[in-house]
DNA sequence: CTAGGGTTAG
């Protein structure tokens, strides 16, 4: 009975029977304290519970007997693993207790091996292992898993290889770890040829039920971007479980293949937290928030509460959409639901608040978080530069560096974005320079395009060319893009031209590219050119993305269109907006018409602009918010001149602060100035 | 006593 109530992982409750079972006389032998002290080592977590338990045996007299010496080794290495204990000594303790066993079985060794890896100490684990006479495949798998956690791959081979000239046969445990191996690492050549090995070596019959071997395969697949042979894996297992489910839907999550996840989601019979967590982060990343945050509250009236991770996913959620209000709530229920520890969670919160405009509220999530890892600060050093905080965003990444954090490629894309925000020329190539030169990192496409997009910005298209010209791998899209719209700040007709006929034969449906053009010549008043890029872009089906902004009022969301005739309180911003304009003009406020695509009358010109939906939106939080509330606009495309000039005017005119958040960065706008200090 | 499925940063 006290081993049924063990198994059940109800330790109070053998315990609670162990001490009837001794008020009723009855002798405890030595099965009775091996399966009390299994049931203890799920509860145990401190020191003393370990001493305690140590002494009991000792004066029951069982303190030689292998059984409960191994069970009683087991407790010591359970609390080696707690956060309240210290590992190396109760793991010194476990390691005392299992040399001077007289009769050591399987069971022993195979715990102290396990107990040494799970507390991160290989060396130790190797140790003993090389000790062993026999040694079981148990051992040998625990070892290898061990090489997998620390990312040791070539010591995992070494160990696979050592097996098989040992003549000890590898089961479904070895495979998985090997395979889980190549996966992480990346080593997809390795990994399907160690799944050949596997379809040489086991019999159909039997390889036909190692579904865990089949599950890491799909793993494997998916990652080595090889979709359809995961998935023809899949459906080759003939009683798949639900890590197999789990397997195939992040398969589909992860290359953003929304539809078909949706699909697998809907028909897996058994869900748990780790289906709806992936299929939630997944809709946040690449559906729709929306429908994410949907799925978040349908998860919870199906009755299951929700963990760290899952949160994550909806605050993430909360941060595409520039929800604040809902951003705000869930951060409420993180902290009662105890979950404000969560490194996660707290992650997360930070880009929420961070997208959401509140730079503060995000400052003071990354300073209160218990512990960060290099995802915390890669986030809080992004919101700094977003923010236009180019300064302080490399005094985080020196602070960064101070604290032992190694920067990463994403650390990099960040300090660069930073740097090209705020002007930061220097400082922006000396880390870019450092990259592969102190971290041996090698700048990818995204890091020159950064760079490119830095240079441009402060005019320095030249140098821009050269760098182009040296990068040792053709240029993407993204390079030229930044090119492009270089040219387009500086007025650089030739080179203009020349990286926007690179973008029409790299990314032809990416309207972004012709819009660029057209711009370009517009500024010029070649409105000639201006109509031929515009039949080009038609020619090819080519539609531009209708530019929209948003904010939110009274816990809803508010869209705004270019020229909108669908908001049921339009009428209204109109109206206001027109009499705002004359207050404008009188201020200083000149309508700059050259943002205008069309060439037509000035008149018209002034009124298209009027009609941009980021004035609409802004006009209509002037409306709505209660006085002195500041106004957050989110926009789905850059912030256009002539508005960015016009926000600045209403900041003044209204007393108001506006905040506008574009695909790139944010706008503080506050007494007629703006934090870009228009540099942008 | 060993394995296979998750999150957050651009």
């Amino acid at each position: 009975m006290i081993t049924c109530y063990s198994h059940n992982n109800d330790g109070h409750a053998a315990i609670q029977l162990f001490k009837e079972m001794r008020q009723m006389s009855f002798k405890p032998d030595n099965f009775t304290y091996t399966s009390v002290l299994a049931a203890l080592a799920l509860i145990a977590d401190r020191e003393r519970h370990c001493h305690q338990l140590h002494c009991v045996v000792v004066k029951s007299g069982t303190g030689l007997v292998t059984s409960v010496v191994n069970a009683l080794i087991s407790v010591y290495v359970k609390c080696a693993f707690s956060p309240l204990a210290s590992s190396s000594s109760l793991m010194a303790s476990a390691r005392k207790l299992f040399d001077v066993m007289p009769e050591k079985d399987e069971l022993s060794w195979t715990t102290i091996i396990t107990g040494y890896v799970k507390n991160e100490d290989l060396d130790s684990a190797k140790e003993v292992f090389d000790g062993m006479d026999e040694k079981l495949v148990v051992a040998w798998n625990a070892m290898i898993s061990g090489y997998v956690q620390k990312g040791l791959v070539f010591k995992v081979f070494e160990m696979f290889r050592s097996m098989h000239s040992l003549g000890i046969k590898h089961d479904d445990f070895t495979y998985t770890n090997v395979l889980s191996a190549c996966a992480d690492a990346g080593l997809f050549l390795h990994g399907k040829q160690v799944h050949a090995y596997i379809l040489r070596t086991e019999a159909k019959p039997a390889w036909a039920f190692m579904v865990s071997v089949n599950n890491a395969l799909i793993t494997l697949y998916w990652k080595c971007g090889e979709l359809e042979q995961a998935r023809s894996i899949f459906d080759s297992i003939s009683i798949k479980d639900l890590i197999s489910w789990n397997a195939i839907l992040s398969a589909y999550v992860s290359k953003g293949k929304i539809h078909e996840a949706k699909s697998i989601f809907d028909e897996m019979s058994e869900k748990n937290m780790l289906s709806w967590t992936v299929m939630i982060s997944g809709l946040a990343q690449h559906g729709s928030g929306e429908e994410a945050l949907k799925l978040f509250s349908k998860m919870k009236s199906n009755g299951l509460e929700p963990c760290d991770y899952a949160f994550s996913g909806a605050i993430t959620s909360c941060a595409v959409l520039a929800s604040l209000e809902q951003g705000r709530q869930l951060h409420g229920q993180l902290i009662r639901l105890g979950f404000d520890s969560s490194l996660s969670a707290g992650n997360a919160l930070i880009t929420m608040y961070a997208r959401c405009g509140v730079l503060d509220a995000a400052y003071s999530v990354f300073l209160t978080m218990p512990c960060l890892d290099s995802v915390s600060w890669n986030a809080m050093i992004a919101a700094l530069g977003q923010h236009g905080h180019g300064n302080q965003a490399l005094q985080l990444y020196e602070e960064m560096l101070e604290e032992r954090i190694l920067p990463d490629r994403i650390t990099f894309l960040t300090v660069l974005s930073a740097c090209s925000h705020a002007g930061l020329v220097e400082q922006g190539k000396q880390h870019f320079n450092s990259m592969n030169e102190i971290y041996g990192i090698s700048p990818g496409e995204d890091h020159y395009a950064r760079l490119i997009d830095l240079l441009c910005r402060a005019g320095k298209l030249t140098e821009a060319e050269n760098v182009i010209r040296n990068i040792p791998f053709e240029p993407g899209a993204s390079i030229w893009e930044a090119l492009l719209s270089g040219c387009r700040l500086h007025g650089n007709m030739d080179l203009g031209v020349e990286a926007a006929e690179r973008l029409f034969e790299m990314t032809p449906q990416n309207d972004g590219s012709y819009i660029l053009l057209a711009n370009m010549f517009a500024t010029a008043g070649r409105w000639d050119d201006v109509a031929t890029v515009r039949k080009f872009m038609r020619g090819r089906g080519v539609k531009k993305e209708p530019g929209c902004s948003w904010l939110e009022v009274e816990n809803k969301v508010h869209v705004f269109l270019v020229d909108d005739t669908v908001h049921p309180e339009v009428l209204a911003v109109y109206s206001y907006m027109a009499e705002l304009v004359l207050r404008l003009r009188k201020l200083g406020y000149i309508p700059d018409t050259k943002y205008i695509l069309h060439d037509m009358e000035s008149e018209q010109k002034e009124y298209a602009l009027s009609t941009h939906s980021e004035k609409l939106a802004v006009v209509y939080g002037l409306l709505k918010l209660p006085k002195g509330a500041t106004i957050r606009i989110f926009k789905n495309l850059r912030i256009c001149g002539d508005c960015h000039n016009a926000v600045k005017f209403m900041s003044k005119a209204e007393g108001r602060e506006i905040i506008v958040r574009d695909v790139k960065r944010f706008h503080h706008f506050k007494d007629g100035e703006c934090s870009c200090g228009n540099y942008w």
